[in-house]
DNA sequence: CATTGTGAACGGATTCACAGCC
DNA sequence: GGCTGTGAATCCGTTCACAATG
């Protein structure tokens, strides 16, 4: 029942949760417990009970939370109980990798849009437009889009993260491998494959002793 | 100079402080402070100076540290002093965007080959293979790759991870949106690219007070 | 004297333990 | 009896403040 505002870690999980309680639904599971949502994600059942608390109390003791009833409060939480509009800025591999992963997934987002410098006419797929960067402002203002999926090349990133400050959108999903800078009210949230790749590596050699050892 | 193993929040910051030393040795620039380090990276100067002394004194008191020095030293904690060998497995567009962006940028990682069910001949790139899943086990003990890049439907997920456990992989960077199980020793590290955009909308909303309130 | 390296203080997040409730 | 909700205790990571030193 706690009013103040969650802490990132929470966040975090809460897509996690949603997406279980999508499977169980689809399974036709009705009710559900922190044990079980513990086993499907991995995180402890003390730890769920508690990211949920931070939101209100919408289980039943002595038998668990329903399905159906918390994925309705989750969606209202993280703010997907209305379809999220989106534009995908870049349309190389990624940007389609990203279209095509999204149009098959119900993820509760639309994707209005694809930008990129250079469109391929042929390459837009069902129903997706893929158009030319000038036609960017227009795009944003008439659809009232707030999210960007950002994946163009390094060099580019700045300037087009300005462009897209400018008309208007206040979130920015950045794949692109390099710090960009936003004025204050922006939410920034990169995701950087090469770092997660080196990453995993330094886990891939822990193990050895000559790993780090003169 | 602590020896105990570092922590998970550490271990993700050392690519970053990776890369930009790169660039600051593309620059010329011989000696860097933790200042401008934090300036480029928007961590606390602090924060990389305890980082750094988690793995020994890379610096010198009064001036800062080598910009050489302090990457070969990084490449060699990361464990990538030796170009490390990478399977792609699920050649799609995602695969494809994975390998396109990684043959064009320096991330000391090598992928010997890449794999899918239904491999499509002209794709191939720059002498990158795109094999069969057949040949997967000849290619891992051949090459001798521990680590894995995984970008099959979720519906695939668990079965390749089996095989690719089996065959000896340890390490796997997994992009398809599903928990997958390992055996202990293996380690994976998932990054989905739904989860994040849902967090993405999450903090877009943040400010409205509508956004959660009834 | 500028800058590193680090113990101490702090704060945030997780785990524990149990009271509250169906 | 079983499971949620939550204060208290603990753990972990960050920030602070300063001693060490080239």
């Amino acid at each position: 029942m706690s009013r103040r505002k969650a802490p990132k870690s929470v966040v975090k999980r809460l897509p996690v949760y949603l997406r279980i309680l999508d499977n169980l639904i689809r399974r036709d599971i009705e009710v559900v417990s922190s044990r079980v949502l513990s086993d499907e994600t991995g995180f402890t059942a003390e730890q769920i009970r508690k990211d949920l608390a931070y939101f209100g109390a919408f289980g039943t003791r002595g038998t668990g939370y329903n399905t159906h009833y918390l994925r309705d409060k989750l969606l209202r939480i993280i703010g997907l109980h209305r379809v999220t509009k989106i534009i995908v800025v870049g349309y190389g591999h990624l940007g389609k990798a990203l279209t095509r992963y999204n149009a098959v997934k119900n993820s509760y987002v639309d994707i209005v849009a694809a930008f990129d410098i250079n469109p391929v006419e042929e390459e837009a797929i069902e129903g997706l437009r893929v158009l030319e960067m000038q036609y960017l402002p227009e795009v944003i203002r008439e659809e009232e889009v707030k999210v960007a999926i950002l994946t163009v090349p390094a060099e580019a990133a700045q300037e087009v993260v300005d462009l897209l400050v400018e008309n208007g959108i206040t979130s920015i999903l950045n794949f692109a491998p390099t710090n960009i800078s936003v004025p204050e009210g922006v939410y920034v949230h990169n995701t950087d494959l090469t770092l997660e790749l080196q990453t995993l590596i330094y886990y891939s050699f822990e193990d050895e002793a000559l790993h780090y050892g003169e």
